[in-house]
DNA sequence: CGAGGGTTTGAAGTGCATCAAATAGTGTGG
DNA sequence: CCACACTATTTGATGCACTTCAAACCCTCG
């Protein structure tokens, strides 16, 4: 991966580029790693080179809520640049990942000097919003079955043809917990979505033949249309 | 109110500050007006000067998910700039309100002219996505009656003294569905909430005598301990 | 005073959570 | 390559929170 084709750094300037890849430091890391904590000083931002990260907080009850499951190519970490340089969630490595880290410093003093670049986070951060946007009236207006459903479609590759085959990119468990539902409801939601739209399931493969099947169970109660304006996809 | 004064239009440049003034235009809204529709194309973007504005959105079944409700002070619309110039919510009065607009050009052009400002709303982005993300969380984790409580910590003025007033800024049936309840749910949550934290309740207005009444309840099971770092407010 | 919306109350239903336990799947060491 | 251990997933039974539908009540404002 080539950092300077990822979308979030269009628009840096070559010197940033520069720095990133002299001061850019790769690790892989295991299932399970926790790479920082909810409130911990901030030095570096990431990027997941491959593989899945966690992004959560945990209440003073001790339960747990999932912010985001970032794909390769996802930045984070980069907005404890405006919480007082204190990461406002913790992040752990769900899947082997290879994850590289950048000292903050380089992408503040980029947005100081970059209009070019700061317009780009600007409009990266508006999507990120948006995004949200949707995931609120999703968890208020879509069931169990239908948030799965949505999800299933966002893993649909753009180019498909004939038979659309999905695999699971984590555990089932996993996303449960990022569609806010207990892995219980995931199973028996995901049974019902095969009922409603004749679905196959084996394991963590899904496929079906038409995206109708999905869309016109899942999209009739969202706001956006599929496809949705490219707004949700995962990767 | 002066828009110099307001945070979002920090670090603007002396031409743009001119250009809002020579540009804006003011207008009174009754109840009910909708200003623009999701979907729309934009050209202003708006400031509300006094009075409450509902954003939300429709899906194809007829529900009504809302976005947020914004007291006066607040800037909206100007997401569309990231949107292929179109409004990605609907906006509608919900109480008698002055509305500014403004050609959504001149933010456009300051954006792109004045880095200083642009980091500005960098970082107002970052503090609603911050929001949101909360938003979120609460929903996931928090009752119907902790939620209730948590809005009404919200609403506590900072150089409160003594016993606590409260007045609910409009409709109950608003804060409802802006708390992503029913108001049959939102009735019977903060009888609740007043058997538990022994608040007084009369009609809109709501008395307590210490905070410790509220946050022992509700912000057990949040991740932001109150005051929440000031990340809530509501006006 | 009366109309209309906002609010509360009651009764019944639904969807998801929870607890418990069985089953499937995966990786490990022998 | 197999047996075991451990985790992920499914299934069942039950409970609870919120919704829904219906109706009464209340409040405000013309």
């Amino acid at each position: 991966m080539n950092l300077s084709k990822l979308a979030f750094f269009e628009g840096s300037s070559e010197g940033f580029l520069k720095a990133l890849d002299e001061n850019a430091h790769m690790k892989k890391c295991k299932k399970g790693k926790v790479l920082f904590l909810h409130g911990d000083p901030a030095e570096y931002f990431y990027i997941v080179k491959s593989g899945w990260v966690k992004l959560f907080r945990e209440t003073l009850d001790g339960a747990q809520s999932i912010s985001d499951i970032l794909p390769a190519g996802s930045i984070f970490g980069e907005t404890a640049l405006f919480e007082n340089d204190t990461h406002p969630y913790s992040a752990e490595i769900i899947e082997p990942s290879e994850i590289m880290s950048v000292p903050i410093k380089f992408l503040k003093d980029e947005l100081e000097s970059n209009n070019a670049f700061t317009l780009k986070m600007l409009s990266y951060m508006a999507r990120h919003r948006r995004r949200q946007d949707i995931e609120i009236e999703h968890r208020a207006i879509q069931n169990a079955s239908q948030r799965i459903g949505c999800f299933l479609l966002r893993l649909v590759k753009k180019d498909h043809e004939g038979t659309i085959i999905i695999h699971l990119p984590y555990d089932k468990t996993l996303i449960a917990s990022r569609l806010g539902m207990q892995p219980e409801t995931f199973s028996r939601a995901l049974s019902k979505l095969k009922e409603k739209t004749g679905i196959r399931i084996k394991g963590a493969t899904i496929e079906f033949d038409t995206l109708e099947q999905l869309t016109s169970y899942c999209c009739s109660c969202c706001s956006s249309e599929y496809p949705c304006k490219d707004l949700l996809a995962v990767e």
